[in-house]
DNA sequence: TCTGAAAGTAATCATTT
DNA sequence: AAATGATTACTTTCAGA
């Protein structure tokens, strides 16, 4: 167990974040101006912020639809009561089109996100990657048709 | 309908994607020098990239745990026949602990993700604004005990 | 598509409040 | 603990190969 320790943030911690979330390059001298402190003051402030964890990283976001991955899916997966949760674990690791794995609550086990071409490949994951682990029952699949949102916790 | 026209990357843009994926912060010079071309040279591949819409942003990711928000869940909303899912859409895009939203086939119609501070903070969202949504006739949750996998489309 | 040079910005550090 | 100004390293743009 983690032991992850409170912070408090002011407001200009918040107008930094704020500005970081959707943009990780933002200017630092842009958000400095914004705020009318010194660029080295925001950067002692996101060190800071990283040093307590509330800032666990950056990434570009690639827009999976370019790369021709057009189907997005929820895929719940009922196990065997013996099965090996760790093994089908490292299983699913190893298929690179899931992109989350949760243990769940309720009549599955586990809940994965999937990311496919198209339905046939997505077929293709569920019958020939996912449905051949060991422990693993059956699936029921949930195809995203539309997102309407996708963002982080408000600030 | 948005055409995207496809693109080619080749090994020197993925070793960049793949940099930036995992840090949008990482410095070009170092990437340049891994790679043994000039920093401008990266420039302007990713300016291609970007024009491409392959990258489609930058974002610093915030931990919700550090700010308290420690339990995350799965919500499937079944509509009325009647509903107006705009206003849906709308009435879901006011509450900010929904990070996701998507509509699905299968029963439900709308399918949620949630980070809520507790399991009762998670009721009262589902109970008081969920729920009382014109147009909602009952909720599925499903609670994240653990997450296993969070990553972007392999490239 | 690449390079090297020039101008602007980020990151670090010693120092001050 | 949080800010600043100076210093070094990096990013960005541009002319040209």
């Amino acid at each position: 167990m983690q032991k992850n320790k409170t912070i408090t943030i002011d407001g200009i911690d918040k107008k930094i974040l704020r500005a970081l979330m959707l943009d990780a390059r933002t200017p630092i001298l842009e958000i400095a101006r914004n705020v009318g402190i010194s660029g080295a003051a925001i950067h002692q402030r996101l060190r800071k912020l990283e040093k307590s964890k509330l800032i666990s990283g950056s990434k570009f976001i690639i827009n999976p639809k370019i790369l021709g991955y057009s189907t997005l899916a929820f895929v719940g997966i009922y196990l065997d009561k013996a099965a090996n949760t760790d093994e089908v674990i490292r299983a699913l690791k190893r298929i690179p089109e899931i992109v989350e794995c949760h243990f769940t609550t309720g009549s599955f086990g586990i809940f994965v996100k999937v990311l496919s071409l198209d339905n046939t490949h997505l077929m293709h994951i569920i019958n020939k990657n996912i449905q051949t682990i060991t422990g693993v029952l059956r699936t029921e699949s949930l195809i995203s048709l539309d997102q309407q949102i996708d963002r982080q916790i408000h600030i």
